[in-house]
DNA sequence: AGATAATTTACGAGATCTCGTAAATTATGC
DNA sequence: GCATAATTTACGAGATCTCGTAAATTATCT
């Protein structure tokens, strides 16, 4: 029934997806610089998507996903982040370096195997870096959060997700124990960076990586992983 | 370094090594029946991985792997069959469905994601079907066996392996009893049946499947699993 | 040696994709 | 409006592969 797409269709799916939901919309240049393609091949490959009705293109106000298109991308998604945690939880890998095998394994799982891992799981709700798992009806539960980088100085926030996917950044955050589920406390911030106190330790984390750490006030959470 | 083969490719490797093991080599018409591909489009790719030295050609001799080809084709083999474990083992997917499944996901088992999963799983030794499990630097241990087809009447002896593929035979079997370390005897054979004692049931197999079940004399078996 | 079966050869084609370049067009911000 | 940035358009090309057909060749068996 599905039709057998490429790993680049794929790839671009998952893109716009995370795109679409940041920005209302994914733009050419954005997904040229995610994907590493120059902009005129993106709208190349976008005509090919929208001709499978998996896309739509507003020339120059950007591409949004058709329902099934968002059915597909959150397929595709689903196996991604399930790969996922079969890399951390069953085979215990770090979480900062799954994200790249996860790549390659989520388009070798089948509908059914998705499943059966799922199920052998538990069940999980989240990936190992936050982000919600689909359920196999495409269903969603995005978290309300907020950047590390906006948030009050003082107050106790949880870390709800990291939206980042360099290996190298995530392993900074791993050594600094920023993590899904961990408190942490913001002492002080400037344009550079962000003071913070994470498990009783002071760290600092630059603004950039500050931006790609999501979080919410501590008593607004919901139920754990 | 290893020069990123077409799954095709690897999926000829595959059929390749195993028809060398059997014959001595591997015939076009042979891999034309278990590729589905007509002859002459099995020679025309045969060029191709010969051109890569993955494969020596002796025209209408046969072909056989070369020492760097039988390296591929054993880590392909590898990473079927840890996949397949991890259908079973860990996913509880059942033993006679799991050969498609693990298809897809070789070829996206790189080679550490394979030694984490060989680790959890226990350093298996033998797939589901009871071949043998390449090492990462590539030795397999083939066990001694003959066919079920070829044995001594009212003898004991071990199933240790079903060098088939099929769902539906696979599962026949299954439900038989038959699958690798069982105790089997046979009464009587003829050219179309085998009659067989499984777990103390009477069984029946016919010729063409029992010629499937690899066996060896009770008492001559090496470890188990 | 002759018949049959297996194999190779030679050719083509279709499937796609995926990407890049460079020029033309449109949006945006001042 | 104008300059700049973003985007589209149009074209091509390269990467491969992978496969099938049909005729010619070779092996095999009696």
């Amino acid at each position: 029934m599905e039709a057998e797409l490429s790993q680049e269709a794929e790839e671009y799916l998952e893109a716009i997806y995370r795109l679409q939901k940041r920005d209302g919309a994914a733009k050419t240049k954005e997904l040229s610089e995610a994907l590493n393609v120059v902009p005129g091949s993106i709208t190349n490959t976008i005509e090919h998507l929208e001709s499978h009705d998996l896309v739509i293109h507003e020339p120059y106000r950007g591409v949004k996903l058709t329902k099934q298109g968002e059915r597909v991308a959150l397929d595709i998604i689903r196996r991604h982040r399930l790969a996922e945690r079969l890399l951390t939880d069953v085979l215990k890998a770090q979480w900062s370096s799954v994200h790249e095998d996860a790549c390659k394994l989520e388009h070798a799982l089948t509908k059914n195997v998705a499943a059966l891992l799922e199920e052998r799981l538990g069940y999980p709700k989240y990936c190992p870096h936050g982000n919600p798992i689909p359920t196999e009806s495409g269903l969603i539960d995005e978290q309300p959060c907020i950047p590390l980088a906006d948030v009050a100085i003082g107050e106790s926030y949880f870390v709800v997700k990291i939206t980042d996917e360099e290996q190298k950044d995530l392993e900074l955050l791993a050594k600094k124990g920023v993590f899904p589920d961990v408190e942490v406390q913001v002492n002080k911030q400037d344009s550079k960076k962000v003071s913070l106190i994470v498990d009783g330790k002071d760290q600092t984390l630059s603004s950039e990586i500050a931006a790609f750490v999501m979080v919410i006030k501590k008593g607004e959470q919901k139920g754990a992983i």
